[in-house]
Order: C-alpha cells, then sequence, then structure tokens
DNA sequence: TGAGTTGCCGAACGTTATTCGGCAACTGGG
DNA sequence: CCCAGTTGCCGAATAACGTTCGGCAACTCA
C-alpha cells in the first residue's frame, strides 16, 4: 500500500467505471503499471469489489429503518445463525454485530411503512432467540463512497 | 423501470466494473442496446454512481462504531448544520438522521481505539447542539451490495 | 390506416484492455 | 566494490471493447 495503490484506490472508490487509462493518466503511470496494481490490490483483498450505487426509491425501497436487536444466549452459535439469517432476508442491507447493549442493529429497508412492519412481525418474531427489538425510522441516508484519508496516515 | 433496466441494476450492483458487452450478453440484448440503458438509468437518477468496496484495515481503519447523537433544539438549521458538518468529518463513513429518541446515528471509522476515542472527544464534544451521545463498537459488519429483490414486486 | 414515435439491432471506427519483452533501479552476498 | 538476481515500470502489439449512427420493426394514436 504505497502511495501509488492509495491513489488508484482512491480513483477506483470516486468512480469504479472510469477506464484503467484515465486511472492510469490521473496517478501518473503507465496503463500497464496500474491494470497490474489493480490486479494486486483485488489479489491482496484491498479491493473486494465494485458496486453501483442505486436510488432505493428505484428498487421500491422507500423506506429505511435501523432496527436493535437483542439475542440470547450470548453463545458465538446463536450469534453466528442469526446473523446468517439477517444477512440472507432480502430487506436487510446490512447487519451490525455490536459490542453493548445491543448486540445486532440491522439496517432495513421496504417499499413502505405497512411492509416494513410486516416485514418485522413476520421474519424477527419467529426467532425465538430475540429477546428484545427496537425499530428506528431512518429519514435520511448520507453515505460516503469516497471518505477522506484519515489525518495522520 | 422495466425487466431489462432491473436485470442492467443488478449486474452493476454484483459487478460494476465488467464490461457493457458482458452486461449485454447477460441480460439478452445487444451491447448498443444496454450502453443507452445505462446511460438513462444515469440520467434518470436511478444509478448514482460506482465505487469499489475496499477493506478497511486496508485504510487504516480497524476500528469501526455506531455513535447514537442527541442534538437540541430540533430545528431545521440545527439538523441540517449538524448533518454537514458530521458529514464532513474524514472518520465519518455514513450518516443516518433518524426518527426516535436518537437524533442521528453515525457509523464512524477510526485506526484503533484510541483515535476512535480521540475523535470523539476532540470533535463531537466541541458541539454545543449535542446534548448527549452513546458509541456502541462494531465487532463485524456484513454489507450487502447487491441485495436480492424484495418479494412481490 | 398511416404518419409519427420508440426502442432495438448491427456495422463501423476510434479507443481501451491485456500481454509480454526489455530495461533500469534496487538488493544482498562475495 | 561488483555483479547476479529481483522487482517494478514502460511501451508496443493485438485482441477486445465503447460509442455512434442509420435502418428497421413494432407500437401509438388520431
Amino acid at each position: 500500500m504505497d502511495e501509488l495503490d492509495s491513489a488508484i484506490v482512491r480513483e477506483l472508490q470516486r468512480d469504479a467505471r472510469q477506464s484503467n487509462r484515465d486511472i492510469a493518466r490521473k496517478v501518473g503511470v503507465a496503463p500497464s503499471t496500474s491494470l497490474e496494481r489493480i490486479r494486486l490490490l483485488r489479489e491482496r483483498g484491498v479491493i473486494r469489489g465494485y458496486h453501483a450505487d442505486i436510488a432505493p426509491s428505484a428498487l421500491n425501497r422507500g423506506v429505511q429503518a435501523l432496527v436493535s436487536v437483542q439475542v440470547r444466549p450470548l453463545s458465538r452459535t446463536v450469534i453466528d445463525n442469526f446473523k446468517t439469517f439477517a444477512g440472507g432476508l432480502p430487506e436487510v442491507l446490512s447487519v451490525f454485530v455490536m459490542a453493548g447493549s445491543d448486540d445486532f442493529v440491522i439496517h432495513v429497508s421496504a417499499q413502505d411503512n405497512e411492509h416494513l412492519h410486516a416485514f418485522l412481525v413476520d421474519q424477527l418474531s419467529q426467532r425465538k432467540e430475540i429477546v428484545g427489538w427496537r425499530t428506528s425510522i431512518i429519514f435520511q441516508h448520507l453515505a460516503k463512497h469516497d471518505p477522506a484519508p484519515l489525518p495522520g496516515t
């Protein structure tokens, strides 16, 4: 991860669909060089993939929420099972496994409040390991897909 | 947003860096057709961008947390200002504006616990509109960049 | 019914991805 | 100090791709 790798990564975070030649030009190397760097970054697991950012409303996901979930007992089996279960649900965008009073925070989206409610009641209330949950509606979600580098690094 | 658009969007969510020809072949149209569809999807704001998914540890962001924040007064000015402020911090990955007892949930990352603590103390505690906050460490984060379509849509 | 419109196709052409041989700059042992 | 090995970058060559555009078929609506 030298300065060249960082510059390439930054460019791919900013726009993953620009041509390799454009990236090479912006970071100041030959296209063959940046291509090889990108190949190595993928191989090393630094680059995990490239994904389109889609407007949720276009996917019939007009309402979003964060659901804090507590499960019991707090065993590895229960935690892993619940994580896998939640991750497999189509309404689930993201699963956070947490320290603290909540064991999970689940970012979910649905067509409207009615569908969200149905999802929570039908899916979550069936799971016996859940001993409590709390749902908070998201009004806005600002996601930074190309965060500025941390200071002092 | 017909079935062809959806198929193209799905492919770009799965791998935003595959060639237009590959996408066209997978969704069963000519390359010129899928190219035009993609252009229109961008124009309509359905596709908002393409971003590389980078392993956090490679960016010196080994520790992540969710910070629930309460601000006062609950005026539009205060909320918008805080959202802009938080979104501008390099440690912040994502800002959720919430309904419920917490006004914001901020997804942050830092090099280690020490840097995280310094960030919270130095940045958040300076803001007079904050009347309370709670930090929860994230053990694991499972993000689905290409969620399955919602059932019944 | 027929003129207008829309959306897709396929060919053409300029651009890009990908490979690979070579070269220069480093590295470590003698 | 020297030199053999290694590493990383470059530039040329070719296959693949992006992009444009004329044409055609299917739909729309009067």
